[in-house]
DNA sequence: CCAGTATTTATTCCGC
DNA sequence: GCGGAATAAATACTGG
């Protein structure tokens, strides 16, 4: 499967290097965040607040898809409900 | 600080033990907790529904908390209006 | 609702209800864990470290041994040091 | 509301907004990345040591060194395998 | 038995 | 420097 000496090698080490180079692209982002932040902090925000607001933005979409998920599932469950049978 | 011929060696090792009986300890739950859902299973129940019950459950309380923790977090970033300056 | 949807619901609470409890037990001990560590580190030892001998310990030496296997194969392949020497 | 509070309330949204738009942009490197270890795996790669070699590199060898270190005492002071044999 | 998903664990980061 | 939140990684479970 894996041939050191061979071409998976080469294919191992530019599987690496992509993995790499994207997480550096991935720091300069979160980077540029903080910079957001601390530009937010020096016009007086409160970067705690800004933080928990972001968070709990990110979180609402979320659990409104966790319901209907749930909600679906419910009804799909309704095929079993009981363990003597179906209602109908 | 870590002498590892003295008495820290001992100490190590007693804090290491103590861990590994906690994670035993833990893993029994864990399975006790598999095994209900186990007989839920048996008795007809969609063990995937009973898992998002009990995890929506549990974040309920959470979500409660954070919303408050924010208020009070609001509260106390009053006293930052604006950038130019507080309101009064 | 029909009559046995109401049985089936109380029989639903009631494996939840032992779920929640016996979770509850299993927080009550992962926090233990989280104590012993926390005191461990006030003795001076590196809590990191003591996590990574605990999961050692905790694995079949066998995988331990085919995974390092498996890693010597990697970092010969891209070239960096192995048991055999450094590439420096 | 005072005048200062809606500029507050405006820059604190634009603050947000950007935050937020930097966010999506990272979790899409993110999902890139799980792309290429997915990708890697589907070539017959083991996932898990390329990301115990990634890791390894973007550490100071330095750091490495001296956690090697630590880990070596902690074994010792509990009799188990270090470098100058093991106790079986 | 593999793939995907959900939970749990480990590590990192940030503000205090 | 510590303690706690956020992120990343690893693991476990379920369904196909």
């Amino acid at each position: 499967m894996v041939d050191t000496g061979g071409v998976a090698a080469d294919q191992l080490r530019a599987f690496i290097e992509r993995v790499e180079r994207l997480e550096e692209e991935k720091k300069v982002i979160a980077d540029d965040i903080k910079d957001v932040y601390a530009e937010a902090k020096g016009n007086g925000f409160d970067v705690k607040v800004m933080r928990k607001i972001v968070s709990m933005r990110k979180r609402k979409p979320h659990e409104r898809e966790e319901e209907e998920a749930v909600m679906d599932l419910y009804l799909h469950a309704l095929g079993m409900a009981g363990p003597s049978g179906d209602p109908e």
